[in-house]
DNA sequence: ATAAAAGTTGACTGGTCAGTATAGTCATGC
DNA sequence: GCATGACTATACTGACCAGTCAACTTTTAT
């Protein structure tokens, strides 16, 4: 017998892998126990249903992520290279993630975040909330930038939401179009658009 | 007998709005029909598939929005106009659909093709033209607005690659939060993004 | 008038879906 | 050694899925 936290660990991670590959519609539960060679069973012994999976696969996700996020956005780094390296980052996962996959994926929490925002709460909400707490690492940047002068924009805080939504539209594209090159020009884009007066190479 | 257009236009639009507002794969052929109230071999009497009518659905839908677009981006408006009543009837879309339905349902051809696009070929190419249509009525207003001087921004086409992803971005943070407020600044982050230097009210 | 074509009907198929039932296995504590 | 509770295995349920089929009705062309 396994210990316990390999076999949950091992849904969740499979579970999160193959719906941001495809979409929570079309993987099935019977799909997720058969690719992670574990039973049904004990599917529904870790959880009460498919979309409680993707809740808690969303959150471990994040918490795997999160180190990361707070090493980039580090008050060490000065701020405009806390953004620089976030689109550098993105773009490294989503190329390795197509590489994998063979198909460009996008962002996990916004991709089955809308396709069920209508009809699940729970996913959606918690989907609102992991990219409500990504926002947050790029307002503070930004406001840390706003600080020394490093850059044009003057609200933080509309600042971050409109630099999210031109991530999360990038993303979108890029999936739809199933093409990496939409990712390339993220980085100046987003410089440009908070009027970075400075940008470090 | 219905005439022919009737049974099949009302199956295209009935399973348009339905997926639009929930997903591709929460709604069913018999969900569709129901709601149509028309029988399932009705249904395989004018597709093939769900996927094909979801591809003529978006085909149809297009084929009905695009005089108002030709209207709205006529050479006889002034461009920034154009862009700004683009930004404005995307709003009171986006508004009607959220009252007629209960919630924030985003951009159709963006939600269904992030959906399928790793597993449905046919629909995420349908979804990719017909954003890249829309996108090509703001290119070509950008164009006109750099030549007039009114706009700082220098690259029509890589601007319009980035007003679309704004756009997009911003409707699926509305569709995940449901929640129209995320819309409102649409217009002025737009301009802004641009460069716009006389906005007109 | 008639026959072909176009459209409609609803029952049907075989498979898959999310979720359940139940019996069994294992680690641990006493 | 044995009781307990966490975990696993597998068969099962009933609903629903996309898609089929053949009989039927209406329209249209001749």
């Amino acid at each position: 017998m396994k210990k316990t936290c390999e076999t949950k660990e091992k849904l969740l991670q499979v579970g999160f892998d193959l719906i941001w590959d495809s979409s929570y519609g079309s993987v099935s539960v019977d799909d997720i126990c058969k690719r992670a060679g574990i039973n049904k069973g004990s599917f529904y012994h870790f959880f009460r249903s498919k979309a409680d999976l993707v809740v808690e696969a969303c959150e471990e996700y994040w918490r795997e992520h999160r180190p990361e996020m707070d090493r980039m956005f580090s008050p060490q780094v000065p701020p405009l290279e806390r953004i620089q390296n976030l689109c550098r980052i993105i773009y490294a996962d989503q190329q390795q993630k197509a590489e994998k996959y063979g198909h460009v994926c996008g962002c996990p929490y916004a991709s089955v975040g809308s396709e069920v925002a209508t009809f699940d709460e729970k996913i959606r909400s918690k989907s609102e909330e992991l990219m409500s707490s990504k926002r947050k690492y790029i307002e503070s940047a930004i406001a840390d930038a706003i600080r020394e002068g490093s850059v044009t924009v003057k609200d933080p805080v509309a600042a971050s939401y409109t630099v999210q939504s031109l991530l999360m539209g990038m993303m979108l594209e890029a999936r739809v179009q199933n093409d990496l090159k939409v990712l390339e020009g993220m980085e100046s884009t987003v410089m440009n658009f908070i009027g970075a007066k400075t940008v470090a190479v």
